[in-house]
DNA sequence: AAAGCGGGGCT
DNA sequence: AGCCCAGCTTT
C-alpha cells in the first residue's frame, strides 16, 4: 500500500473553498448539533437535509428537549426524511445521553449509542471533539479509491479503503485539526472528486492521484451489481368521520416505515387487489367504500409499490385499537411520503363503475404530480 | 456477506 | 430511468 499524499494541500484548499453549511455555523463544537447533522445526512443529500435541519433544531433545541419529547412529535418532525429507524434511534440515543449527563467524547463511547455506527462515531469524534480519526463515508470511499486506484468493487473494497484512509492521521497536519481535515475530505468528494465528471483540474491532489494518472478516475470506485426491485400492490381505505377527520393506523415499531402513521389497508402483495377482495382488511366494517381513480406509485430501495385508494364516510365512532382519528392537516404532515402520495388520490374522481358518480373522465386529472398516475 | 430500510436531487 | 447520497442494523 503506497503512502497517502500529504494532507497539507487539501487543508489549504479547504481553508479557501469550504462549503457554508447550517451545521457549520454558530454553535460550533456543540456535539448535539453535529450528531444531529450526521444522522440526518446518513444516506441523505445535503440539499435534502438543508431545509429540515434548522426546523428540527428549532423544535428540539438541545438533547434534553429531544429526550423529553414524545415519540409522536419526533416522528412527525422526521416525516418525509426516510429511514425512520434513524428517528427511533435518535430519540433513544437522546434519552441515553440525557440520562448519563452528556455526550461521550470518544469514538468508542459514541459507538455504543443507538443509530451510531462506525462512520458516525468517527465523524462526531473528529468534528465535535477533534479526535484523530477518519470517518469513511461515500465521499471518502470515492476519494481514496481514486487516489490509490483501488479497482476492487465495493463493498469488498472497504477492507482496503478503511485502513488506507486511517493512515492520513499518521500525518501532523490532520492531527492538528481533525475536524477540518475530515470535512475537507467530504467537501472534496462533494464538489471536486464527484461521482461523474470529477473536476480534476481543480483538485489539490491532482498530481497525487493514481487513478487520474491512469485515466480511469471516472470508473472508480467500481460497484458490485445490486438485486432487482420487486413490485408490490396495495389497496388502502380512507375513512372520514362527520367532523372530516381521517382514520389512520400506527405501523409496527420496526420494519418498513416502522413507527409511522399509515392509511390502513390490505397487505402489500405480488398480485393486484380488487375492492371486494380487500374489503375484509377495511378498518371499519360495513362502510360504502368507493374506489378512487388512479394509482399512487412509490419506489423504496428494494421494492416498487403501487397503491389504490378507497374512501367512505364513517359515522362518529371511537377509533379501533392501534388507530386514531386525526385532523387532515396534522395527519398529512405526519405521514411518510408514500402515504402522502396515496392520500393525494383522494382529490381524484371516483373510479369507473365505483359508485353513483358517472364516469367518463380519463382518470386522475389534476393529480399527476410525482408518483401519481391514472 | 447480504439484505432490509426512504426519499429526493441530479444526470 | 438510473445512480447516488456525511450508513445502521439484523440475519
Amino acid at each position: 500500500m503506497p503512502d497517502p499524499p500529504s494532507a497539507i494541500p487539501l487543508l489549504a484548499w479547504y481553508d479557501r473553498h469550504r462549503r457554508t453549511l447550517p451545521w457549520r455555523g454558530s454553535g460550533g463544537g456543540d456535539p448535539y448539533r453535529i450528531w444531529l447533522s450526521e444522522v440526518m445526512l446518513q444516506q441523505t443529500t445535503v440539499a435534502a437535509v438543508g431545509p429540515r435541519y434548522g426546523r428540527f433544531l428549532a423544535r428540539f433545541p438541545d438533547v434534553a428537549a429531544l429526550a423529553a419529547a414524545p415519540w409522536e412529535d419526533v416522528a412527525a418532525e422526521w416525516a418525509g426524511l426516510g429511514y425512520y429507524a434513524r428517528a427511533r434511534n435518535l430519540h433513544a440515543a437522546a434519552r441515553a445521553v440525557a440520562a448519563r449527563g452528556g455526550f461521550p467524547d470518544t469514538e468508542a463511547g459514541l459507538r455504543e449509542l443507538p443509530g451510531i455506527g462506525a462512520y458516525t462515531a468517527a465523524a462526531v469524534a473528529a468534528i465535535a471533539f477533534n479526535r484523530p480519526t477518519v470517518p469513511v463515508d461515500g465521499n471518502v470511499e470515492r476519494v481514496v479509491a481514486r487516489l490509490l486506484s483501488i479497482r476492487t468493487p465495493l463493498p469488498a473494497a472497504r477492507r482496503i479503503i478503511a485502513p488506507a484512509a486511517a493512515r492520513f492521521m499518521e500525518q501532523e497536519a490532520p492531527r492538528a485539526r481533525p475536524g477540518d481535515f475530515v470535512q475537507a475530505l467530504f467537501d472534496l468528494g462533494a464538489t471536486i472528486c464527484t461521482p461523474r465528471r470529477p473536476a480534476c483540474a481543480l483538485c489539490p491532489w491532482r498530481g497525487d492521484c493514481a487513478a487520474q494518472r491512469e485515466g480511469i478516475q471516472e470508473t472508480l470506485p467500481a460497484k458490485s451489481p445490486k438485486a432487482a426491485r420487486k413490485r408490490r400492490h396495495g389497496l388502502h381505505f380512507l375513512a372520514r368521520d362527520p367532523a372530516g377527520r381521517l382514520l389512520l393506523r400506527h405501523r409496527p415499531p420496526e420494519g418498513l416505515l416502522g413507527g409511522m402513521l399509515e392509511i390502513p389497508g390490505a397487505p402489500w402483495r405480488e398480485d393486484t387487489w380488487t375492492l371486494e377482495e380487500a374489503l375484509p382488511h377495511a378498518p371499519l366494517p360495513g362502510l360504502p367504500w368507493a374506489l378512487r381513480a388512479g394509482i399512487a406509485h412509490h419506489g423504496f430501495t428494494h421494492m416498487d409499490l403501487e397503491m389504490r385508494l378507497a374512501e367512505a364516510a364513517a359515522p362518529a365512532a371511537p377509533a379501533p385499537e392501534g388507530m386514531a382519528w386525526m385532523e387532515p392537516a396534522s395527519a398529512q404532515a405526519a405521514l411518510p411520503t408514500a402515504m402522502r402520495r396515496l392520500f393525494s388520490l383522494s382529490e381524484a374522481p371516483l373510479a369507473e363503475g365505483a359508485g353513483a358518480v358517472a364516469s367518463g373522465g380519463t382518470g386522475a386529472r389534476g393529480a399527476r404530480r410525482k408518483g401519481i398516475s391514472g
